[in-house]
DNA sequence: CGCTATGTTGATCCATATCAATAAGTGTGG
DNA sequence: CCACACTTATTGATATGGATCAACATAGCG
């Protein structure tokens, strides 16, 4: 891999602490590639080859049964995904598409493997990234079992609202047939959702979002620290 | 805490590779309480404090939001809670409560993670156990995405079949009201779903299933291994 | 043995999915 | 730069899964 990704990589909290030579070693076995958009990189069931980390672009990792497909979680740079099943060596429980050109590392499982085997501090940031994903999978089930619809739309424009500065404006950064999806509803649900929200201030121009008056949406949707915020 | 209790606590993957001296550390520091049932351990949003054992009975993990509430999980002997919350030292998302009589060790927090930062072979069993956690919270929101309650219940009964040996006869392991906010239904729908599997060969008599027919039963469940078995 | 919590059943309501049709984008090649 | 094709978004009509409310049955439990 050309040594220009190496700091980028290096920043991210997985990698930072680790014994320098580790890090090459690592870097070593690494892959750089550039995908277009729409690629599927890895399938449900797949044996665990690779971690891979975003560095531009966006992949969806989504999973399908009986005919039927949902988008679990979307992974933006510079993050990594399915750090789970590369260290228990254990198949893939999702699969990942390109949603955009995306350029992404792809780094041998088994290195990462007998790194974590052997360096003490890699382990340690490793169980910090999964303790966190773990509770960011924990919050969207209750998410999803404590709330309606209609109320998932509203806490998610307030969460993107707050990421994106807390301006009344909110760019959606997905369409909207995959949001729908991710807030466990179908495209057409999603439609009538947002019209749902107008009465509490909400209006919609395409991709762009207006929440006329926050406390109000604040009212119906009834944030919640240990379900919205994505920090602790 | 008494050194009887010692040999069942050590025998967890999660404690079974560290060394001795600082097993020995963390046991010093910890305490084994009885509890009756239907005591609130821990509730969602307070520090972190302890991270839990159960040694015997069962714990129940749950959650509310605007007077709902849902079940997310259920402990059973041997086996640890709240390991991800201890180590990010953040407050818990969950509460939780016994649902019987239960004997549980209390280990200080700081204590796990101090001796996270120090003993790599913790560490290590730490994050296989993380993986672990994150892998079986992405099934249950498969789970919760892809199939209707009563695909969700079929399963269940056919993953509790295997685990009981699978014998045609299935003992529920809690209450149904329980097990209908697991399933995220109402205890109403439950009763109806047992009846709707009925066309399959099941039968209840109070706690007891029997699945008359399995074939039949798979094929309209269609379990999958990437949401049904718990091992990988 | 009765009290209380849990489970069942029925009637109804509501949220959400499905099906169908139209509109609005979006990208492509001429 | 436009016309066409194709995908995505919206809207309406309808069906259905699941929740809610209410009544009753049942089972633990003191």
């Amino acid at each position: 891999m050309p040594e220009a990704h190496y700091p980028e990589i290096r920043a991210l909290n997985l990698f930072a602490e680790m014994a320098e030579a580790n890090f090459l070693s690592l870097m070593r076995g690494a892959y750089v590639q550039n995908f277009p958009p729409q690629i599927e990189l890895i399938g449900e069931g797949e044996p665990s080859d690779f971690l891979h980390v975003v560095l531009s672009g966006s992949v969806d990792l989504f999973s399908t049964w009986n005919g039927r497909e949902t988008s679990l979680a979307t992974v933006r740079p510079v993050s990594t995904f399915i750090l789970a099943a590369t260290i228990k060596n254990a198949p893939y429980l999702m699969s990942a598409r390109t949603l955009e050109k995306s350029r992404i590392v792809l780094i041998p499982s088994q290195d990462v493997r007998a790194i974590f085997d052997t360096d003490g501090s890699f382990a340690r940031a490793i169980v910090t990234e999964l303790a966190q994903c773990y509770r960011s999978v924990i919050k969207a089930q209750k998410d999803l079992k404590l709330r309606t619809s209609l109320e998932r739309l509203a806490n998610y424009l307030l969460r993107q609202q707050k990421r994106a500065g807390g301006g009344p404006v909110v760019e959606l950064d997905f369409e909207k047939r995959r949001l729908a999806s991710v807030l466990g509803m179908t495209p057409e649900n999603l439609s009538r959702a947002f019209k749902g929200l107008q009465p509490y201030g909400v209006t919609v121009e395409g991709t762009r979002i207006v929440i006329g008056d926050q406390a109000d949406l604040e009212r119906f949707a009834r944030p919640n620290p240990w379900i919205d915020d994505h920090s602790t």
